[in-house]
Formats: structure tokens, C-alpha cells, sequence
DNA sequence: CACGTCACCTGCGTGC
DNA sequence: TGCACGCAGGTGACGT
């Protein structure tokens, strides 16, 4: 799935448009449709058409991983999980008939105007959320990595506050909002560090490498406009200058050592064995 | 508290 | 060709 640069590069579209479709913003929601009901979190499908009908989109943003959709009530919260897609297309099709859902489409929410918001999501892990309170949903997620407000210091103290495996807690949302399996491999060798390094033993100085690294391929998949991999997210092109991601086998770009698979904490896990020895 | 395992899903590539 | 298996950008519930 997407992780904090793909999603934020989805939310931008819906909210100031692109050369093919237009924003989302200041449209009334007319009609939703659910056509896989686990796709919503904390409603049946019936309380979510009535109740999401009628409101107006006031904004998207991001926050972590999640998609947030303000609305004139409520705010529409949006999880992508592993293959999770959304896509804006008009509601009705040449004929003025209404536009058949494409093949894995779990949720379509219909504008006045003739908009549709599409979510796709080919393995149903995906999840979206109406609710009045979004501290319910995202209270328990970690800061923003590119949050000014964070510095080496205090990155310091979170990371020595625990004494966990690097790579897992990194990728624990509510340590840190945003990363995942190809930006946390990506950002550690960027650093020098070794995914199964102590978080609790990380002097100061590897702190502040390390959060350099992650801000830097987080800045750079967003100037890329996200990873595009597979049947999952089409646009960006961020996968084509990742380091370690995906390259076992391959020289490293930086000592020309062949890069090695590991698994931690169940993830496939990439690292130049050189660049990245372990203590 | 930290870590491992499994569950939730569908589809693709590989090897027999 | 068929089929089993491993793998996939995520997360949460358990058990040890």
C-alpha cells in the first residue's frame, strides 16, 4: 500500500484536481453505494449513504497513512491498507447511465455536479471511517516525520524511550505517522543503520542521520509523486530510484556490495550488508 | 514491554 | 496445463 508519500499524493489530487480530473472540494455528496460492507469501520451501510448524503466536502488532507476528508458534519477518514486506491471519474457514462463499478471497487460516493469518488481496493483491507470525532480514529498515531517541531533531539529521546528493534518500531504508527515497509528500508540505509539495531542503544548523532534520511525519501516520494508498483497506485515513479527496496542481489549504489534480503518482524527487509553492518 | 504468529484478502510469479 | 507455494506498499489480536 501506499505509505505517507503515495497517500499524500492521492489527497493532493482530490483536493486541487489534476489535467484529468477536478477537485473534490465544495461538492454535496448525492448518493454513496457499498458494495463491500467491511470497507467501513463503525457503520452499517445504510447509516453511512444516509448519513454522508447531503454533506459537503470542505477539504483532503492527510494525516500518517490516513486520507482525511472533512465534510460539512462529519469528516470522512480513509485508510488505503496494502492496495487501496481512490480515484475521482464522472458518475455517469456517455450514455447518461450510470458508470458500472470496475472490478474491486469497495465504496463509490456520488457528487451533485456529476462527480464520483471511487475506492478500489483489490484486498479489502482497506477501511473508511464517517465519524463527528476523528480523535477516535487517530488519536494514537505518532507525530509527522515532516513535522517541523521534530528535532534530532526529542527523535533521540522517543527512539531511546524504547528498546525495540529499529525497522518494527519505525514502522509503528504510533511511534512515527507514515512510514512503511519500502520508506523505513530505504530511509535506514540511507542512514547507515542496521534494521535490527536496539532503538534504545542509537546515539544522538545516528537520531539525527536517521531522521534526515527518513525526511529525505519522504520528500523525495512526494516530489516523485509516490512509488507506483504493480496493479497498486499507477503515477509515480519514486520506484525507480529506490536504493534497497526490491534490489537483493543487485550492487549497492553507494559501495557496489550486493544487497541482501532479510526478514524482520515478518517484512522483507533490504540492506547493503556493508553500509548497514550490524554494530 | 518486546517479540513472534496468525488473521484478514486477492492475485501474480515461480517451480515442479 | 495444473497446482502448490511464496510473496506483496498494513494493521490488529493474541500468546509467550
Amino acid at each position: 500500500m501506499p505509505e505517507l508519500p503515495e497517500v499524500e499524493t492521492i489527497a493532493a489530487l482530490l483536493r486541487t484536481g489534476g489535467p484529468d480530473q477536478q477537485s473534490i472540494c465544495g461538492s454535496q455528496v448525492q448518493q454513496a453505494q457499498v458494495l463491500w460492507a467491511r470497507t467501513l469501520a463503525n457503520m452499517r451501510p445504510r447509516a453511512f449513504c444516509a448519513r454522508i448524503a447531503g454533506q459537503t466536502v470542505e477539504n483532503v488532507a492527510r494525516r500518517g497513512k490516513f486520507v482525511v476528508i472533512p465534510l460539512s458534519q462529519d469528516t470522512l477518514l480513509i485508510h488505503l491498507r496494502m492496495s487501496g486506491d481512490l480515484r475521482v471519474e464522472a458518475a455517469l457514462d456517455a450514455d447518461g447511465q450510470p458508470r458500472q463499478p470496475e472490478k474491486h471497487d469497495r465504496l463509490l460516493i456520488d457528487f451533485m455536479g456529476g462527480q464520483r469518488l471511487a475506492f478500489n481496493d483489490m484486498r479489502k483491507f482497506g477501511r473508511a471511517w464517517l465519524t463527528a470525532d476523528t480523535r477516535e480514529v487517530l488519536d494514537r498515531l505518532g507525530p509527522e516525520p515532516l513535522d517541523e517541531a521534530l528535532n534530532a533531539e526529542r527523535f533521540h529521546g522517543m527512539l531511546n524511550a524504547h528498546n525495540r528493534q529499529l525497522k518494527p518500531l519505525l514502522m509503528d504508527q504510533r511511534f512515527l505517522a507514515g512510514l512503511g515497509n519500502i520508506y523505513t528500508d530505504e530511509a535506514l540505509h540511507g542512514a547507515r543503520l542496521h534494521p535490527l539495531l536496539g532503538s534504545g542503544q542509537l546515539s544522538l548523532d545516528e537520531a539525527g542521520r536517521l531522521l534526515a534520511a527518513i525526511r529525505a525519501v519522504l520528500n523525495e516520494g512526494i516530489r516523485r509523486n509516490g512509488a507506483s508498483i504493480d496493479w497498486v497506485y499507477r503515477g509515480g515513479d519514486f520506484q525507480n530510484y529506490f536504493r534497497v527496496y526490491g534490489r537483493a542481489g543487485q550492487p549497492c549504489l553507494t559501495c557496489g556490495t550486493p544487497i541482501t534480503r532479510l526478514v524482520v518482524g515478518q517484512r522483507g527487509t533490504h540492506i547493503c550488508p556493508r553500509c548497514q553492518a550490524h554494530g
